[in-house]
DNA sequence: CTTTACGTAACATCAATAGTTACATAAAGA
DNA sequence: TCTTTATGTAACTATTGATGTTACGTAAAG
C-alpha cells in the first residue's frame, strides 16, 4: 500500500527553512525533498493553514517560519497533516451484527487504539528543535 | 488510504469454521464475511499454506481447522497476512544523504517502532480461542 | 512590463487490496 | 461414466488517496 510521507516530508522541509537565512521558495525546497514544487505548495499549503508558516510571492518570495522550532512538537505537525488511520490494518463492516465479527473487530481496535495513544504522546514530547538538534557535527544544511 | 483488512476477515472466518460442526464452504463464507467466493479463497488459502486450516475439494467439501484455536494467537495470524508495515506512516527517502532527513526518518521510526512492538506483543498475548468467547451470551453462530 | 513565486485546477500515475469472470481440476454421488 | 460440487488460479477491473505533472491565474518586486 502506498505510504503517507506528507509528515515526513513536511519535518524535512520545516527544518530546512529553519537553518536558511532566507525565505526559501518551493523550487529549492523541492530540490531539497526530490520532489516538485507543485507539491512542495500543495504540502506547504497544510501547514501555512495551521499558522505555522507565511509564504510570500514574487521577488524574493518564498516560505519562511512564523513560530520557532521549540514551540512545534511532532505532534502538532501530525495534526496538520490530518485524520486519517495511523495503521494500514482496517477493520470490516463496523456496523454488523455478527457478534463473532464484533468480537474480532472490538480487540483489533483495543490494541490498536493502545498503540496510537502510544505514538502520540511520544509524538508530544519531541519537539521540531530537538529533532534539528540530532544532527549536531554534521553540516547542518 | 484503503486498508488491508485481511487480518480481521481471516480471524472472523476462522471462527466461524470453529463453530460450525462440518467444514464451510468458500460459498457459505463469502456470505459471512459479505464478500466473494474468490476473495474467499484467496485468503484462507494464505491460512492453508501457514498450516492452520486443510480444504477438501468436491461434494461435502470446504474448509476446516487443522489447529486448535487456544493453539493460535493473533500474532500467528498477523504472520499469515505477511509483512507490510503496520502504519500508513511512510518515510522518505531511506538512503538520502541529507543529515536533516536523516534525523527525521530516525525520529519516526523510533517512534512506529515502539508502538510496532507494543503492538505485537498485544497480539502474541491473544488467543484466538479468547476472542471466540467474547461474546458469550450470544448467539454464536 | 517582465520576471519571479505562490495558488490551484485538472488530469495521469502508482500500489495494493478487493471484486469479478472464467475455466481447470479433483472428489463425491447417482 | 457422467454430473454436480468445490477448490485453485489466472486475468482482468475497481477502488482509494498520495504523488507527479502540466497549465494557468495572481501578486509582488525590479
Amino acid at each position: 500500500m502506498r505510504k503517507d510521507s506528507r509528515l515526513s516530508r513536511i519535518l524535512h522541509a520545516i527544518i530546512h527553512i529553519h537553518f536558511l537565512e532566507k525565505a526559501v521558495t518551493s523550487e529549492k525546497l523541492g530540490k531539497m525533498l526530490q520532489t516538485n514544487p507543485v507539491v512542495v505548495r500543495r504540502t506547504m499549503a497544510l501547514l501555512k493553514e495551521a499558522g505555522y508558516v507565511t509564504s510570500v510571492k514574487g521577488h524574493n518570495g518564498g516560505w519562511s517560519l512564523i513560530k520557532p522550532l521549540s514551540d512545534i512538537t511532532l505532534f502538532d505537525i501530525y495534526k496538520v497533516v490530518g485524520e486519517g488511520s495511523l495503521f494500514t490494518i482496517g477493520l470490516t463492516d463496523e456496523h454488523t451484527n455478527c457478534p463473532i465479527e464484533k468480537a474480532v473487530n472490538s480487540s483489533l481496535d483495543g490494541v490498536m487504539s493502545e498503540a496510537e495513544t502510544l505514538m502520540l504522546t511520544r509524538f508530544k514530547e519531541i519537539t521540531i528543535e530537538s529533532l534539528a538538534k540530532n544532527f549536531e557535527g554534521e553540516s547542518k544544511v
